[in-house]
DNA sequence: GCTATCGCATGATGATCATCATGTCAAAGA
DNA sequence: TCTTTGACATGATGATCATCATGCGATAGC
């Protein structure tokens, strides 16, 4: 690859850990195309060499984002039940620390209602991308799950994104710890309810 | 009262009206003052004759959003058992028509991930009505429930928030329906895991 | 070495928006 | 009836922002 191809590749990069940073922070219209390119050591009439508009940007930047988030969270394979696993990663991602760092925190909770409003190329990539986490989740791909083990995967996902998100939008940090250990409990909960009861609902 | 202030009282409310439904579609940067004055049948000057800025008017919207909210959802008090209540309203909370009405759905799900970044005043009124729906859950003064009704209470209003936030940002309607059977399965669950195993926590 | 290319910078442009300044007119109070 | 008040309208103002136009300078291919 020529030296000109690599500089374009690694401002790529540079801009999309930028945008990442600023979307999850900031949120989807929070971005500023001028304060992500200062970001990335570059200006803003740069941009437009990279992506052709802030949408596709914003798309970009939340697959990067993503793709880091499950990177950290999954981490390597253990050897564990479903039950242990739901409680070791809900464990893993309710934590303080999660709820406080922003910039690198799951991207999912971080613009969970606000993707709601974009547009449909957005929440396209946005239902990708929980596709893959639910597979990861489930380490195999979701559509070939057991229904039941499918539901209990999306309904955690549900807890944990809901658990983070409410924790952060409420004011006072003991309510929020409380949200976070409440949340951690129940997502632990989800893998074994008595199989008699969910078998005739 | 004077037929002025009966008269400013009028466009105060629809004010507050319009800014709900705005604020509920569009989140909190997607009002637009102009845009809520005009659907309140006047224009942008009258504003800062009922409100100092649009911060003020946010926070007073999201209170009068909510109100609407509890009272809709909860409804009168009903005859039932805390995990009757928990499964009932889930299935009232998490419908297909929640989930695609924007206007007038659940302020706390339209808006949760954008709370986060809102200030801290904006952020003590989302907390206080969540405690006030956390109260209307639980029948009662929130703080001053047993812990393990108040933790349930928790994860259970983080999930319904998380699975309606989750189906409403996700692309196909075949997923969102399967989010929000799931998560009120799962909520409906939230009340009754074996008491032994939640003992020895 | 010469020239074309292209990644990037600088500086418009036009749109949107919150907020403010000023004017108007009807109701309240004397 | 006269004056004052205040709810509302109209029209700036300045800030922010996405996008575009233009220019530069280094690299790549000849």
């Amino acid at each position: 690859m020529s030296s000109r191809a690599t500089q374009k590749q690694q401002s790529r990069e540079r801009i999309l850990e930028a945008a990442g940073r600023h979307l999850r922070t900031g949120g989807i219209d929070g971005a500023g195309i001028a304060a992500v390119m200062s970001e990335a050591g570059l200006t803003h009439g740069a941009f437009y060499a990279h992506f052709s508009n802030k949408d596709e940007l914003t798309r970009n930047a939340l697959v990067h984002a993503l793709e880091q988030n499950r990177a950290r969270w999954l981490g390597k394979p253990q050897r564990e039940s479903w039950t242990q696993r739901l409680g070791r990663l809900a464990r893993r991602y309710l934590t303080g620390a999660h709820r406080q760092s922003r910039a690198d925190s799951c991207a999912l909770a971080a613009l969970c209602s606000e993707a709601a409003r974009g547009d449909s190329a957005f929440r396209r990539t946005y239902e990708e991308e929980l596709l893959k986490s639910l597979s990861g989740l489930c380490e195999g791909p979701f559509e070939t799950q057991p229904p039941q083990r499918g539901d209990d995967a999306l309904a955690y996902m549900a807890l944990l994104v809901g658990t983070l998100a409410l924790s952060r939008a409420v004011a006072s940090p003991a309510l929020a710890e409380r949200l976070l250990k409440a949340g951690a409990d129940a997502a632990a909960r989800i893998g074994h309810a008595d199989p008699e009861q969910r078998a005739n609902r």
